[in-house]
RNA sequence: GGCCCCAUCGUCUAGCGGUCAGGAUCCAUGGUUUUCAUCCAUGUUACAGGAGUUCAAUUCUCCUUGGGGUCACCA
């Protein structure tokens, strides 16, 4: 059973690069009918809050991604962790170190000025004598001072470490007593009985003294698959000054969960040509294997265009029911179906869809100059008005094709061609010279709205 | 700086020794549309550089350059 897992610390807000191995994990936890588990790092007290833990579960539930069982809090596990580091101390793997916090910096100082690395010393690795009065020790973990280190990495092949290089004797306890991040982890994940770790290439360096961890306690390693960075513009990690990092903010802008999926699945990962797909599809294709092995830049420009996508394909019922998100309550207008079709087809954005029915629904306050100078030359306003009288004869006007008659009626007995009628007709509707097709705007808000725009247009004109 | 990772169009990517280096996005042009958008068609743009290996390298090896990550009693 393949049993993965996300693991954020809750110091700041769900982001897309954590998003994005969350998906990677979950996808492929289920494609195997595995588990994929949540687990909150939240062993550095003075850090976390309660609400960025919240906040990610938010942004989970949005996207649709439910985690499997009851979520992990590491706060909730100190005895758990002060079991098996006692497990360590107990066999001579691990010690108490009494060297204190300025010691240690200074200690860094001076190698730091001998350009050397900067190390834990081993002072206290083989102690025997009286600990030093009104210290309280940490505990380190005893790293092997020889060797190598292999992380057989599924994205990256074998990554070779030297322990000379690279590993000193960690701290696994603080000198609270809290364990720290690389012990607990590698608990947790054993514990937990993940065995693939996704997560992001900036934990690659850490995955040596995680694999220390493990063979200190005896367990068995998991596969891991160590995910290219997303860059922003510059190149860089990505920060929250790069804009929109928060994944909740890519709902308020109007982005749906499955465009922002497909978008996330697709950075770092393909699957030849395909584009576009379902989270089925995610799920029954992806395999981490696949993933690259550069960074890419996050750029939404496909975002844009993915989610426009989704707009256009999802079904009108549902879009109404995403648009009361936004504010925009349509369940009791009569030409619902006909206003959706037109807008979903120009709509990038949830949001800009919503500001593309008010422009329909809501009469023009105002009219676009240069537009106005442009098609109220000569007989506009006649035309207006011969539209109008003909409209208002008519008894049976309903759909856009009853509109479009009328027009064509116009058209024909004046002799003049479609635009002469369009672009005026346009601007009382609409204001601009831009929009959904007319008859389709006149069907939706119906004869007498048609009629009024239209007079006011004319009154505004004439 | 030490260690580690990476390198194909602007961007996301396909490629797994022999391809006119493919797709998508973006941009441009044309068509459809009464307008704009959609949609359709077409087009511009890429193997970082240098050595090897080989009959043959984008593909394998090494070096250079460039970029990134990481070096805590943070996670």
């Amino acid at each position: 059973m393949v049993i993965t897992r996300f693991a954020p610390s809750p110091t700041g807000y769900l982001h897309i690069g954590g998003l994005r191995t969350a998906l990677f994990s979950y996808l492929w936890a289920k494609k195997n009918n595995g588990k994929f588990f949540l687990r909150i790092e939240d062993t550095d007290k003075a850090r976390n809050s309660l609400e960025a833990a919240e906040a990610i579960v938010k942004a989970f539930e949005w996207l649709g991604l439910a985690h499997d069982g009851e979520i992990l809090y590491q706060s909730n596990r100190d005895e758990i962790y002060a079991k098996y580091i006692q497990q360590l101390l107990d066999e001579g793997k691990a010690y108490y170190c009494y060297m204190s916090k300025e010691e240690l910096s200074q200690l860094r100082e001076t190698q730091m000025a001998a350009k050397e690395r900067t190390m834990y010393n081993g002072k206290y690795r083989d102690f025997d004598g009286t600990p030093p009065e009104g210290i309280e020790p940490a505990i380190r973990i005893k790293a092997p001072q020889s060797g190598t280190i292999t992380v057989k990495d599924g994205v990256k092949g074998d990554v070779v470490f030297n322990a000379l290089d690279i590993l000193d004797d960690f701290i696994i306890a603080r000198a609270d007593g809290s364990p720290t991040y690389n012990f607990v982890v590698a608990v947790d994940d054993a514990l937990m009985g993940v065995n693939e770790v996704i997560r992001g290439d900036d934990h690659l360096s850490n995955t040596p003294k995680q694999i220390i961890v493990y063979e200190a306690l005896g367990f068995e390693l998991p596969k891991f698959y160590h995910v290219p960075m997303i860059h922003n513009h510059e190149g860089k990690k990505l920060s929250k000054r790069d804009g929109a990092t928060d994944v909740m903010e890519y709902k308020e802008m109007g982005y749906t969960p499955e465009a922002l999926l497909n978008f996330l699945v697709r950075l770092g990962w393909s699957h030849g040509d395909q584009e576009i797909f379902s989270m089925e599809e995610m799920i029954e294709l992806f395999n981490p294997k696949d993933i690259n092995k550069s960074a890419s830049i996050y750029n939404t420009d496909k975002l844009d265009w993915l989610n426009a996508h989704y707009i256009k394909n999802t079904p009108n019922a549902k879009l109404a029911e995403l648009l009361t998100q936004y504010n925009l309550i349509l369940t009791s207008h009569d030409k619902k179906e006909i206003l959706l079709d037109v807008v979903k087809e120009r709509a990038k954005t949830l949001k800009e869809m919503r500001g593309l029915i008010n422009e329909i629904l809501i009469a023009p306050i105002s009219y676009d100059e240069n537009a106005v100078k442009k098609a109220f030359k000569g007989e506009a306003v006649e035309v207006l008005k011969a539209f109008k009288e003909k409209v208002n004869a008519s008894d049976e006007l309903h759909l856009p094709s009853d509109y479009h008659t009328v027009m064509e009626n116009v058209v024909n007995e004046m002799g003049i061609g479609f635009g002469k009628i369009g672009q005026p007709l346009r601007i009382a509707l609409l204001g601009k010279l831009s929009g959904p097709g007319l008859d389709s705007v006149m069907a939706i808000i119906g004869k007498d709205e048609t009629m009024l725009r239209i007079q006011n247009a004319i009154t505004a004109h004439a």
